[in-house]
RNA sequence: GCCAUUGUAGCUCAGUUGGCCAGAGCGGCUGAUUUGUAAUCAGCGGGUCGGGGGUUCGAAUCCCUCCAAUGGCUCCA
């Protein structure tokens, strides 16, 4: 009894087996073609080795090249052969750690000289061999010790390191495959063949030693992986078209923006095309804050560092912010957030809670320190423009003004027609109160708790990122994903529960006590750089016609019709829409690739037949022509698309 | 900030075993053409080869250094 085990298949059907079975049997019991094509067992869900024994009832698939866990395996021993590779061209290499990722796998090493790209073609041709090699993946269990040894021995300092900080209560595995082997978790494929020539070195990168920038920088290669050729070939294609919609690129083939040496990195001067973006997304969120019944405030870039000291920022920001400049024997600091302004803007006025909620708003220029590494095109500079604001309310009012803002969130991606998005509560490690966090543990709780249920009431899913917060209060971020697969938190939304005590802002209750007000700090459209980074991306290029820095191109047919071309070109401006005329001697065809070139939404051809007939004729972009018809017409449809910002044109 | 790569005309890019006045396409300008839904023809301009220093008879090309960009690491809106 003792010997015999059950394991139960996909379909339901159980049957009785020899302990100690591998996956590879049962298998073959079913078929010697499927075990000719297994890669591994799942046993009770967990991805395992195809020869690994079978001790216990389990239940059991049998993963094929062709199953979703396949990847990973196959990346996984991909970066395994990528490691052999190297060890045997560079021998001096030590090896560290080398997971699959998302679209592949790495592998970090420690080398003298780091990698180069010339590298790969050599390290890609030598992986080729291994994988025809076609030598066995096997498993061993090794004694703690002795492995420390070994990997100490062999020069492999890393895995003698890893080995030392595994849980008691793992065992030691390594795999072999031929001469070579590495420390390792597994579950791995039966062999090196099963990898597949599917795979293609990409780039290397310097990465630290276990995530932490006070360690050895290491020499990281990127490798992607999949189960086939067109597999491979789809990623590398999405890649490239990827590329295209670069908000960089396109910046600057639209004339969007730009950036200048001379005027220093992450600082962005918005071309005339790119302000039409900004003042559109100001003008949108001014209508949205005005009816959601929002004042707007303006405050001065540069303050004293006292007032920083008070709020905080010097103790916990610092890193970010620009070094301090000495004005009449005062420090100031540019400002890295609007807040300490607008609460000095609260504390201006004595408050009741017959004044609350009060909500300020501002289009507030800040400016942060990057590190030079980590400045990415509009993603990430170092002066940016927030639409920022802040809401003070009493406990009582706190879930309905939070919803509001979550709800106004929403409202913005429906109008951008983002789908993909995900909130993010950030909530603060204990561990680090005093350090990273205000030291406030019991208001960190109530306050989490707080917007925990007001966002559970609302409706809102979320997702909880522990140690994430910002240093004054948890934190909602809004991830979203552009179209080309890049993460950005877009929006952000905080619960400030320490610092407005510290500027000692109250207001007289009903009961004519004083009370602490409650700050939710928020920026839906977070700043403008990334939001319109992100909308490049979203729309490459293409923006909605309410959005376009050019909406609409007058195109005559040739110059006879250049008179008519400007009087409709000037009743166009009339109305408010941003129109120029392509009066150049070209011919039509010309005119109008330059301006599909130049995504112009709209372009009104006149010639002959328009001028007879006083009418307009269209050709929208992606649609093609749209016939003729009068000005008036089109002035009110034309509006009427703009006034609602509805986006009819999709992505192709 | 750290590791790697890159920097040639407004844009995209050739040109590197160091050697004739540094090239092309597009854009621009001028002229001709007067055009019906994605490129009319001809001519002409345009470059401190990222900045500085060095090696050399000679540097876009080799070396040093600074700046900037790109891909990552770390950090973040």
């Amino acid at each position: 009894m003792n010997d015999k085990i059950v394991i139960t298949f996909p379909d339901g059907n159980k049957k009785n087996f020899d302990k100690g079975i591998t996956g590879y049997d049962v298998a073959y019991g079913i078929s010697p073609a499927l075990a000719e094509q297994a890669l591994a067992v799942s046993l009770n869900d967990k991805v395992c080795d195809l020869y690994l024994p079978i001790n216990e009832n389990v239940s059991i698939s049998i993963l094929k090249r062709s199953a979703e866990e396949s990847l990973e395996l196959i990346r996984h021993d991909c970066a395994h052969v990528m490691a052999e590779a190297v060890q045997k061209l560079f021998p001096e290499t030590q090896v560290t750690i080398g997971p699959a990722i998302e679209n592949g796998f790495y592998y970090d090493f420690s080398r003298k000289k780091p990698f180069t790209v010339d590298d790969l073609e050599v390290i890609e041709n030598k992986m080729h061999e291994i994988i025809d090699a076609d030598t066995s993946f096997i498993r061993e269990v090794w004694d703690r010790g002795k492995a420390i040894k070994h990997f100490s021995n062999i020069g492999e300092q890393y895995k003698a390191e890893i080995i030392k900080e595994l849980p008691e209560s793992e065992e030691v595995t390594v795999y072999k495959q031929g001469d070579w082997m590495d420390l390792c978790r597994g579950p791995h494929l039966p062999s090196t063949k099963h990898v597949g020539k599917s795979f293609k070195l990409m780039k290397v990168a310097g990465a630290y030693w276990r995530g932490d920038e006070n360690n050895e920088m290491l020499t990281r290669i990127y490798g992607t992986a999949w189960r086939n050729d067109k597999e491979l070939r789809t990623y590398l294609n999405m890649l490239k078209e990827a590329e295209k919609r670069d908000h960089r690129k396109i910046g600057k083939e639209m004339k969007l923006f730009t950036f200048d040496e001379e005027v220093g990195p992450g600082l962005p001067l918005w071309l005339p095309n790119g302000s039409v973006l900004i003042e559109e997304l100001e003008r949108l969120a001014k209508e949205t804050e005005q009816k959601a019944g929002y004042d707007r405030v303006k405050t001065p870039h540069i303050t004293k560092g006292s007032l920083y000291e008070k709020s905080g920022h010097l103790s916990h920001y610092k890193d970010s912010m620009f070094p301090a400049m000495d004005i009449d024997g005062n420090e100031y600091y540019l400002k890295p957030m609007n807040c300490p302004h607008h609460h000095k803007i609260y504390a201006s006025l004595p408050r009741t809670y017959k004044d609350l909620p009060i909500r300020l708003s501002e289009y507030g220029t800040c400016y942060r320190y990057e590190k030079s590494g980590q400045l990415f095109g509009l993603m990430r500079v170092r002066s940016m423009q927030m639409n920022d604001a802040h809401i003070y309310c009493s406990e009582d009012q706190f879930k309905e003004e939070f919803l509001a803002v979550c709800k106004m969130y929403l409202k913005y991606f429906d109008i951008f027609g983002i789908e993909k998005y995900e909130m993010r509560l950030s909530l603060h490690d204990k561990d680090k109160l005093g350090e990273k966090y205000v030291n406030e543990s019991e208001l960190w709780i109530k306050t989490e708790n707080l917007v925990r249920e007001a966002l559970e009431d609302g409706g809102l899913n979320f997702v909880e990122i522990p140690g994430e917060a910002a240093f004054y209060g948890p934190k909602i971020d809004v991830q979203v994903w552009s179209a080309i697969g890049r993460e950005f938190t877009l929006a952000t939304n905080q619960v400030d529960f320490a610092i407005p005590s510290k500027f000692d802002l109250t207001y007289i209750d009903k009961n004519n006590a004083s009370q602490t007000p409650l700050c939710i700090h928020r920026a839906p459209l977070g700043t403008h750089e990334r939001f319109i980074g992100f909308l490049i991306e979203h729309f490459a290029g293409n923006f909605p016609l309410w959005l376009s820095p050019m909406q609409m191109i007058v195109i005559p047919i040739s110059d006879k019709f250049n008179d008519y071309a400007v009087s409709i070109c000037n009743k166009l401006k009339d109305n408010d829409f941003r129109v120029r005329i392509d009066s150049r001697s070209e011919k039509m065809g010309a005119k109008i690739r330059d301006a599909e070139i130049d995504r112009i939404p709209i372009m009104i051809i006149v010639g002959e037949n328009e001028v007879n007939s006083n009418t307009i004729s269209i050709r929208r972009k992606f649609k093609g022509n749209l016939g003729s018809l009068s000005i008036e017409d089109f002035v009110d449809q034309t509006n009427q698309e703009i006034k609602t910002r509805s986006f009819t044109v999709k992505n192709s």
